[in-house]
DNA sequence: CTCCAACATTGACAGCTATCAATGTATGGA
DNA sequence: TCCATACATTGATAGCTGTCAATGTTGGAG
């Protein structure tokens, strides 16, 4: 008797509740499935194992005894813990968890913003419980980050040279050519390829980022990464260089800025960038669906 | 993937807590006393039944996966349950349970109403929850009721004839022969047998319970079961009775009844009465106990 | 590149155990 | 008293399953 108890059989423990639910051993065949013999024996290890009598039974009927009433309340509790398990294992197998880190690129317009929104709120009807961090920074920096493991994702202007990363085409941005108010060809009708040779230019540090505009001349005594820097440089009307035209746009309305011939234009394709090397999560690659549906769906 | 997940097998669960705990597949074979393939197979096994992936492991070393954290959450909300469980289940292996339902005769007296009460003492220091109902009634009807079952013990004056029931000595009450103030024999010195016989008695209905009295003789034309109806008709003055010394003591001193010579006194036994038929529950047999020794102890 | 550590996979096996059929036992009712 | 019912006991069995040894695979370190 007093028996350990080790691992509770939740056989046993279910063969009692139905038993006693059928009201009886050989009532309880049926709707268990197996014979009276095998429930006696079931019934009486369970017994043992527990140390005392369930319940009385005999041709006198059956009924439980006191213990046996309270077993049955305990083991009642102890399948609703069992079954809120199951409920909580359940409804986690097809959840989304962990937490994303998401890196984007600076400077980005508005109508980019609403679509990267858009993602997330497409995300957020998923069912998930997930953590989202967006990080600001510039591409080359987005990309250490990734290879680091410190982003799940990231959004930007990448070189695309990096095989370890995996890039896929999100949305297209013109770049235009502009000088400020104060430049020697705000005011000229249509430059020519040798008016701008003359000119001092602002550049990209990056060589993989500089090396897709279409006017490649003139002197460069300006660098700057980031649009606002190169904006100001513009805005010196000192130097000539390439920016958004989103975020050109206003400034040519209030006659800041002008855009030189859209011949020296050029588009740069922005992109979801992720580490090849670490296998996605699975609300990485919902949250990846989710930004490709709201960018090119 | 998505296995039902029919009966939890604790016994993976453990293993998969054991696994965290220890940091690793391989870190885990002491703790568990199993081989490496086993502890592989067994989780495998595992995340196969939830449907999803509880750890990454590997040289990169070892970490759960986000739903690896939750199922570890929930695991142990599970094993507190179940410790819960097991706690109620042991603590009810020795305890005692149900309800008590006693019958006790009428009119017992101060001392024996002292020393039940010192065995309920005794029985309520048990581990025990028990329900315990007192019942007072004469005791032929005790003893109706212990045959149905209605009662478990009782303690009375009974027959001893019921072969259905089992009987225990508890104490002794002297019975007395009275006579009341108004009765001729109040105030003679040293009555006769004879002077006995012309006087008419109170009696008992049931005949066992008067086989015993030692004055046989005399009419009756009074019946009384209970000690107070008895009581009246010797107040009377026109029957001689017997009473339990206990109960008339307080009479005589106040000059209302007068006790007869001890000759025609007599002892009755009470006893502690139950049914053979129904076996004893703990409860049942534990109270007997503490009856037995409150007053033979 | 090699080597190593950690885990996965596989095949075989032994021990357990739930199960059944047959039989035994007790008890209430006729 | 006898019978029918409900449960207990037992011996045999088949199926499962946890376990190990051996081997395969993978990824990181040097």
């Amino acid at each position: 008797m007093l028996s350990q108890l080790r691992d509770i059989d939740l056989q046993l423990l279910r063969l009692f509740v139905t038993v006693v639910e059928s009201g009886g051993f050989s009532a309880a065949q049926g709707e268990l499935g197996i014979g009276q013999s095998t429930i006696s024996t079931q019934m009486a290890k369970l017994e043992t194992r527990l140390g005392f009598r369930l319940c009385e039974r005999g041709k006198a009927g059956f009924r439980l005894t006191p213990k046996g009433e309270q077993v049955l309340a305990a083991t009642r509790k102890l399948f609703a813990a069992i079954e809120t398990f199951k409920g909580e294992a359940q409804g986690m197998a097809d959840k989304l968890l962990g937490e994303l880190r998401i890196g984007l690129s600076e400077a980005l317009s508005d109508e980019v913003l609403q679509r990267i929104g858009e993602a997330v709120g497409r995300f957020r009807q998923r069912n998930q419980a997930v953590q989202i961090e967006l990080v600001s920074a510039m591409p080359a920096e987005l990309e250490r980050r990734l290879l680091q493991d410190q982003l799940q994702l990231a959004i930007g202007y990448f070189s695309g040279s990096q095989t370890a990363l995996d890039y896929q085409p999100l949305f297209d941005e013109r770049q235009r050519l502009y000088c400020g108010r104060q430049h020697p060809l705000f005011d000229r009708e249509t430059p020519s390829a040798d008016d701008l040779q003359a000119c001092d230019r602002v550049v990209h540090p990056y060589r993989f980022i500089a090396a897709d505009e279409p006017w490649q001349g003139g002197s460069s005594s300006a660098r700057c990464e980031q649009v606002e820097g190169s904006l100001a440089f513009i805005l010196s009307g000192a130097h000539l260089g390439y920016l958004p035209e989103h975020i050109a746009q206003p400034w040519v309305e209030r006659g800041g800025l002008r855009a030189l011939p859209s011949k020296w234009d050029f588009t740069v394709q922005f992109r979801l960038a992720s580490h090849r090397g670490h296998p996605a999560s699975e609300a990485q690659k919902a949250f990846a669906d989710d930004l490709l549906e709201a960018f090119c769906g």
